[in-house]
RNA sequence: GCGAUUGUAGCUCAGUUGGUUAGAGUACCGGAUUGUGGUUCCGUGGGUCGUCGGUUCGAAUCCGACCUGUCGCCCCA
């Protein structure tokens, strides 16, 4: 019996070109990392469910892909009686990560032991979500994470930002950096009197340039957010500016809030080791950046690449408590995530991957027989000896044949060896994208092919 | 998880109010061309019409459920 080959709904397999491609952007990324003193670290694809869940939310726990027990996961379960969720919880104690920065808070509380503090560490690993599928929205998505963890210094923001803007100069991709801070949310919301709505308040205002004004204050009002506290957030909205406008004018409206003013005070230090740091790539202060993630409570991120409609590619921000509840306390870290798919899409879409993806081949050696074979494998040692990627055709076949899977490869020179170059000790090297061939001696042909 | 929409050859798509044996282009394979691909000409093969069930004398076509892709909500890289 066969099957419809087919998998599972979200996820994908990939071609040799889009790996070309996406490893690509997985090594640009680790060298901007590593060059920053990153290093890395893997954590498994499963984790302990109860390491994951209630860490991003009920939304969350819901998009937690769970693995089922081997053996017998119904003893001493009854199968019928509990709620799927509960039921859920009791015959599956795994579950595939749902993002890297979990996994990390586990990992250094786990191996406190074995780190030195402050801990810098990158991991680019796939991550699982059991969202519905859309356009460039998978259950099956690579992050590359970079994170430090043990110290409260804003100069790791700064240098996110830098990390940040060095991988996207490599990339040619446009971007602007968008900064906010939780602390300036906690400050809106105590303007507003309303600090218990702070979750809401930080999930409607996200929204802002999507849904509009009128539907945020309609929002906020359904989930029980006072006219008058609507009324006092107005001027948020329309809140424009350069970064120290609006620093200043953040510092008159949070008088009375102290970590309002805390907020501001780091995001202005942030500024300034910026540009210490002479970091080239626009960073502009959003006061309505929220993210959904609540772990945060300082610095959030957010990459955004313009010219193009893809929504945001990399998001990050600090949290001051992350480890805490695996037993570590004190211990604050910040970190930023860049979207692989994302990046792959948008710089397809702006056409921006180098065209040496395309084929790694340099040439192919045509297979005229036995005898012939012989001759062109010695060759074949020496451009390899060279560095020159080659390869011959594994089979005799008719050459048509084998010009025509050069040809579907890509691959941009074919050497042709057959009884009369070997007479004369050449090669003919045939110039697939212009038809020209010529005769040479082995020196020659390396020499033209390097 | 909620709402809408989609599925016909490897790929892109036709297919009449339900009616005989489901078509085209392209790709593949073979030949014209036994040492020359990307251009040309000829020919061959390839389909459980997403899956299962229902209505009907008869279903690619109508109905239902599920699966997959896409769009909106939720959320997010």
């Amino acid at each position: 019996m066969t099957v419809k080959p087919s998998i599972p709904k979200g996820t994908r397999d990939f071609t040799p070109v889009e790996m070309m491609r996406r490893n690509y952007i997985f090594q640009t990324i680790r060298t901007v990392f590593e060059k920053h003193a990153y290093l890395p670290i893997e954590t498994p694809a499963m984790e302990n469910l109860s390491t994951l869940m209630g860490k991003y939310g009920e939304e969350g726990d819901r998009l937690l892909f769970k693995v089922l027990n081997s053996g017998d996961f119904t003893h001493g379960v009854d199968m019928n009686e509990d709620s799927p969720t509960r039921l859920a919880t009791k015959i599956c104690e795994k579950g595939l990560r749902y993002d890297l920065t979990v996994p990390f808070a586990r990992f250094v509380v786990q191996h406190q032991n074995e780190i030195t503090l402050p801990f810098k560490r990158y991991q680019m690993q796939p991550v699982w979500r059991a969202d519905r599928p859309q356009k460039g929205r998978y259950r099956e998505f690579y992050q590359c994470d970079a994170d430090v963890i043990g110290t409260t210094s804003l100069l790791n923001e700064a240098e996110l930002m830098q990390i940040t803007s060095e991988i996207f100069q490599k990339f040619g991709i446009d971007v602007v950096i968008k900064i906010n801070n939780r602390k300036i949310l906690s400050g809106i919301a105590d303007v507003l009197c309303a600090s218990d709505k702070i979750t809401d308040i930080c999930t409607a205002i996200d929204k802002l340039d999507k849904i509009g004004k009128e539907n945020v204050c309609q929002e906020l009002m359904e989930r029980g957010l006072s006219c008058e506290a609507i009324d006092k957030l107005q001027p948020f909205f329309d809140f424009s500016g350069s970064n120290t406008e609006k620093l200043a004018k953040l510092e008159t409206i949070f008088a009375e809030s102290e970590i309002g003013l805390k907020g501001v005070e780091e995001i202005r230090k942030m500024l300034e080791y910026a540009e210490m740091l002479a970091i080239p790539t626009e960073i502009e202060l959003d006061i309505t950046l929220a993210r959904g993630l609540n772990y945060y409570t300082g610095a959030i991120f957010e990459v955004k690449a313009r010219n193009v409609s893809i929504g945001s590619i990399s998001g990050g921000g600090r949290y001051d408590n992350l480890t805490g509840i695996f037993g570590l306390k004190n211990v604050s870290g910040v970190g930023i995530s860049y979207g692989a798919e994302r990046i792959y899409d948008v710089l397809n879409e702006l056409g921006l991957f180098p065209k040496s993806l395309e084929c790694p081949v340099k040439a192919i050696f045509i297979n005229f027989g036995e005898k012939e074979e012989q001759y062109a494998l010695a060759a074949l040692q020496q451009l390899r000896a060279e560095d020159i990627t080659a390869e011959i055709y594994p089979d005799k076949a008719k050459i048509g044949k084998q010009m025509t899977f050069a040809n579907n490869k890509g691959i941009p020179f074919v050497i042709m060896a057959g009884e009369d170059e070997m007479k004369e000790n050449a090669f003919t090297l045939k110039n697939m994208e212009t038809g020209e061939q010529q005769k040479l001696n082995l020196a020659k042909l390396i020499e033209e092919l390097q």
